[in-house]
DNA sequence: GTTACTGTAACAAGATCGAGTACAGAAGGA
DNA sequence: TCCTTCTGTACTCGATCTTGTTACAGTAAC
């Protein structure tokens, strides 16, 4: 099941900050657009101002803005700023050391996740936010 | 982002059941390999039973094995059957539909989160359960 | 100095997961 | 027929994560 919707949300504020031109967008008109409190929105635009895919100033007249072209940011390294961890959770526990699958399954089953996760990230890598924003544009 | 060891824990669930030879073993044993709670083990394998890859026999002498030759079980298979929803959640609250980038933003993102899912479960597929058991064999 | 912002801590509410207990029901064996 | 050995499932509990919220310190423009 799906976990958080940070990933979602980020690309949301990011395709406003390129749906503008340049301008800088405060929290606060953001958490509008996306129907949410201006606290979570400054909490995804750390991480992403973290990764370097926004620039924020601080301040009266401060907000965020895209730190690069939005052609230049494609979903993945949106999906790495905001998302931590495995896609596939292991064993809450470790299997038993003593039963010859428990010893190796993980080992056994590691390439397998590691590629599935791979090609996830290989396709979000095919689109941008200036992709996103196009089809936006285009749904109007 | 992590999901839940459902999957994991299902694959290695199969695994014992092909590394043995058609024998059927309790939920008991199998959670001893696993190293968690029988019940926990029952659960998954009501689970993989609906989904026809383990057919169980209750009372007593019973237990469960594979429906099908564990090289016609491939992961894919096995994550449809545990895990259900979608990939990535989307927005909590729905996005603001004055705003002409909150109101295209879940269209317009729709088919490239499909993509990567997509991705993710042909990259599943190309795995069996059986590839899975010769993985573990080779690590003894 | 005032105003308008961000950054972050703290907290509540809700969901989900793993783990565990309990018990009804099914099936084999004495 | 009764007992033992299993499964199936409902229910509960604690831990963790996420979202939404308030509160407040810090920063920058005017």
């Amino acid at each position: 099941m799906t976990k958080s919707s940070r990933f979602v949300i980020a690309t949301h504020v990011l395709a406003l900050l390129a749906h503008g031109d340049g301008e800088s967008l405060t929290s606060e008109w953001i958490a509008g657009s996306v129907n949410t409190n201006a606290v979570v929105i400054r909490r995804i635009l750390a991480l992403l101002a973290r990764a370097g895919l926004v620039a924020t100033q601080e301040g009266a007249k401060g907000g965020s803005r895209l730190a690069r072209p939005a052609k230049e940011i494609n979903l993945l390294a949106v999906y790495r700023a905001v998302e931590e961890g495995d896609l596939f959770a292991s064993h809450p526990q470790p299997p038993n050391p003593q039963c010859p699958v428990g010893c190796h399954i993980q080992a056994a089953l590691e390439p397998t996740l590691d590629a599935a996760e791979e090609a996830m990230a290989m396709s979000l890598a095919k689109t941008t936010v200036a992709d996103v924003v196009r089809q936006v544009r285009g749904a109007t």
